[in-house]
DNA sequence: CTTGACTCCGTATCGTAGTACGGCATTCAT
DNA sequence: ATGAATGCCGTACTACGATACGGAGTCAAG
């Protein structure tokens, strides 16, 4: 059982394989999984990808082209970069209207009748 | 047919009172639902929670708490602040990461061994 | 009064990313 | 050599937020 160096759960591998995320490796006599370096060096890029935000069907994509076609794989990093800075915009919009709604409440020193709740409403 | 003025469809107008976040409305003999102004609002409320990323759990939070305890609510969305700032310092270095990747690969000129994979393989 | 659009209901299905289960096989450490 | 731990397999289930389906009923306009 050399494996799970990379730091994910066997049943996880076991769905990557399922969704055909990775092939299947070689299972000598015992059944037991021996994984190639490569399936090793795949699972760390996964895992790599994974917290970079790609979802496992982008993922998926980046290793088809794998070591090939460095202009598509650009395209789709640049892709990501752009829809993660959207949502950063998003979110911050988003934690500024929240700030108000926080403030309006620290200005209610009487606890009836919640401003929060009545600026939600009035939104 | 007076609703959906508040522009959520039926069917999650439905699939809210299944899970209850609110109540299944008068079902006058036609059987067909007649929303009380309250539920109206509710529903707008609901609406723009979602909008400021609250989940439908947390949003059912806010709605037992009602116009009533301001304290509670207060703390409530400050922590949904707080999330939502870890959130996009978490997206920021993701997107400088990704700017780098985005980089790496236009320094690549040639089209041989992708930087960009590369580059995640070392992390 | 018919037609087309909408709603009713319960249940099933979707997408995403796994996790859990039960029963058996294998392997590792002692 | 034995027992705990881990892996195997297929299948089912989880969470979240809906959406879809099919057959029946209802509503408004022409």
């Amino acid at each position: 059982m050399p494996q799970k160096k990379v730091g994910i759960n066997v049943e996880t591998i076991r769905y990557y394989q399922r969704i055909g995320l990775i092939e299947e490796p070689e299972k000598p006599p015992s059944g037991y999984r021996l994984y190639s370096d490569q399936t090793v060096l795949k699972l760390h890029f996964i895992k790599q990808s994974k917290q970079l935000g790609f979802s496992l069907k982008e993922i998926s994509n980046l290793l088809l082209f794998d070591n090939a076609k460095c202009a598509e794989i650009k395209i789709i990093v640049a892709a990501k970069l752009a829809m993660v800075d959207d949502q950063i915009k998003h979110l911050q919009s988003i934690s500024l209207t929240l700030k108000e709604l926080v403030n309006s409440c620290n200005d209610n020193a009487k606890q009836n009748d919640c401003p929060i709740i009545n600026t939600i409403l009035k939104k």
